[in-house]
RNA sequence: GGAGCCGUGGUGUAGUUGGUUAACACGCCGGCCUGUCACGCCGGAGAUCGCGAGUUCGAGUCUCGUCGGUUCCGCCA
């Protein structure tokens, strides 16, 4: 028979009734009633019920029928009819009609596979990776991925026509000693000399602004060594930006644009405009987090005020030494049971706080390990500040002011899931802005930049990078979307002067900032317009999109948490022979 | 680097205070079955319980180690 096909299974529907087709695909599911089969066709578009019915068949296309298994690859020649009355399946889009075969070639046979692929999603990562291949063939992986091609195109649509050129940058380069852990790859041709994997594109794309491409964008495969989560792999994607002749307004206006269309194009909601936008100190204020997720309340406040000269040492000593008092509703809370009580406070812990303190709300009074060390002033000030009912339970922590935030930030996020206050299919999105630029680093022992080192300060704070470099403010900007970072930016530094103050402040001398970023810096000296871009984390973006938690779900072939991609096997050691060619020895 | 959880036929699970035939569902194989769609009915095969030590008369069950998966902390400019 002539086997190719003429419509997708999943297309198939009442208005090709009465048609001869030819259909493709894999069998998903055989139901053999013995005089008559039922065959569930699959391919990406869908399903389609075939019918084998021996009354319009030759006696060996139903004995081939009768061979079929799941997961066979088949091609099916018959005539689509409406089904019976009362025999459409209401949970098929196909489910109006059926294809009564005539003809049937079995392409391909198939093992029976190692877990059923309708069922996939239950069975152990480690079986589904190593056979990922047929996982992908089930309708959620499929979807997904269906789903990141569609983002990728409408982030293509919108940037090519605001004027945006997609250009390529080497994945090929040099390991910079700032940021993450690199990738290394040896060369052959110059043996003890190692090429780097880009954590992003980020010079090259700068350097295409001083070319004069004006405005560029890449979907850029990144590479981190470092450790996995389920929203990091060791290699992502970004959808990467960069713009001349900006300011920061420029950058996010048009960005959260593609971002709204996006959502729009792909989810069908429409979100108004503009995103808000949030101050960093601001966020950290409220939500103790540079990323809050404002789908929801319980905001934090401060307590440091009431607590001047408190009689408790825990305070008292907190606030001479300059920290901070800070506190959360964890409303209704209040009948959490001890046990619970010291499963947050060991996350405190865990989180770096000494430690937390607990009310608990009562009628007519306030239940605490602490109460008694404090006045019934103290007490009614700080149920007053938490606007505490009567049912809640106040959690304070007293601590450096970042850190105590920070805490009582993470114990928001906790208490907001398990109070069910995240709300369902809601894309919450925000600027922050104004972040510091360089962070003090105890361990180094100097500032690190926040952002990356060629971010700009704010024009007024330019000034204080010599003499307080912990106070400058950056022109950087993030795009938080219910409480995932999806993107980060900034302008960028445009000028030698400056670039070299940055660098001095990380603590580099000019030697080692000439010899790592010496060509950089030159180029700024050759015309460089001012500039600045962002870069969104593609794989999250698809993930939240696609209501899923990891972006395994959304990447084709992804690795394990420990790196490692368990159908190729990799990484995987090279030959003696590979390695005499790179001049590499193994050490014991 | 650290912590938690998981690992029992092909898959998902159950397995009591440690006690001798390791159970159930799905899948698979065979038989019957002409309107099923999670088809149904009957029968069958299939597991040294991730691996290695230890405790014990006896370990799927307890202990230690180890491997794998996963979640989180550190890390990720």
């Amino acid at each position: 028979m002539e086997w190719r096909r003429t419509h997708f299974c999943g297309v198939v529907t009442e208005e090709l009734a009465g048609q001869e087709v030819t259909l493709n695909g894999w069998v998903n599911r055989r139901r053999d009633l013995g005089g008559m089969i039922f065959v569930d066709l699959r391919d990406r578009f869908g399903l389609i019920q075939i019918v084998f019915d021996p009354s319009n068949l030759s006696e060996e296309v139903f004995a081939q029928a009768e061979q079929l298994r799941s997961e066979f690859v088949i091609a099916v020649q018959g005539l689509v009819q409406l089904r019976p009355e009362g025999q459409a399946n209401p949970h098929l889009p196909t489910g109006k009609v059926e294809v009564h075969a005539r003809n049937l070639t079995i392409l391909s046979q198939a093992k029976t596979p190692p877990f059923e692929i309708e069922r996939a999603e239950a069975v152990d990562e480690s079986l589904r990776l190593k056979y990922r291949y047929l996982h992908l063939r089930s309708r959620e992986l499929q979807d997904a991925i269906a789903l990141r091609h569609g983002v990728m195109q409408e982030a293509r649509n919108f940037l090519n026509k605001h004027h945006f050129l997609e250009i390529e940058t080497p994945l090929l380069i040099r390991s910079t000693p700032e940021g993450a852990r690199d990738f290394i790859v040896p060369s052959r041709v110059h043996p003890g000399e190692f090429y780097a994997l880009p954590q992003s594109p980020q010079m090259f794309k700068q350097l295409l602004m001083i070319s004069g491409f004006d405005r560029y964008y890449q979907m850029a495969r990144c590479f981190r060594d470092e450790d996995l989560r389920a929203d990091r792999q060791p290699e992502f994607t970004q959808i990467d930006v960069e713009m001349s002749f900006v300011e920061r307004e420029d950058v996010m206006s048009l960005m959260e644009e593609m971002i709204l269309h996006i959502i729009e194009k792909i989810k069908g909601i429409t979100i108004n405009g503009p995103v808000p936008r949030m101050t960093y100190d601001e966020a950290i204020r409220r939500f103790g987090s540079d990323k809050p997720d404002t789908r929801f309340g319980l905001e934090l406040v401060d307590l440091t005020d009431l607590l001047q000269g408190s009689g408790f040492r825990v305070f008292s000593s907190t606030i001479s030494q300059g920290g901070a008092i800070r506190g959360l509703n964890g409303e209704t809370c209040g009948n959490f049971t001890r046990r619970e009580i010291d499963e947050l406070a060991d996350k405190a812990e865990q989180w770096g706080a000494k430690g937390l303190i607990w009310m608990a709300v009562e009628e007519d009074k306030v239940r605490s390990p602490i109460a008694k060390f404090l006045t019934e002033e103290e007490l009614q000030a700080i149920v007053g500040r938490l606007q505490g009912k009567p049912g809640d339970l106040l959690l304070i922590v007293a601590d450096e002011y970042k850190l105590a935030s920070e805490v009582l930030g993470r114990l928001r996020l906790l208490l907001a899931e398990r109070l069910g206050l995240i709300p369902e299919g809601r894309y919450d999105l925000l600027w922050v802005v104004d972040w510091p630029l360089l962070e003090y680093d105890e361990e180094a022992g100097r500032y690190v930049a926040a952002h990356h080192p060629f971010t700009a300060p704010v024009d007024e704070d330019l000034a204080l990078l010599e003499s307080d470099p912990g106070r400058v403010r950056a022109k950087a900007y993030d795009l938080v979307m219910n409480g995932v970072e999806l993107g980060g930016g900034s302008i960028r530094i445009a000028n030698r002067a400056t670039q070299e103050k940055m660098f001095k402040a990380l603590g580099m001398s000019m030697e080692e900032a000439a010899a790592q970023f010496g060509y950089f810096m030159e180029a700024f000296e050759y015309g460089a317009p001012p500039h600045g871009g962002i870069a969104f984390g593609f794989d999250r973006l698809v993930m939240l999109l696609s209501g899923r938690d990891s972006i395994r779900d959304v990447i084709a072939f992804p690795k394990t948490v420990s790196a490692r991609d368990l159908m190729i096997d990799a990484p995987a050691p090279v030959s003696a022979g590979q390695l005499n060619e790179l001049k590499i020895k193994m050490q014991d």
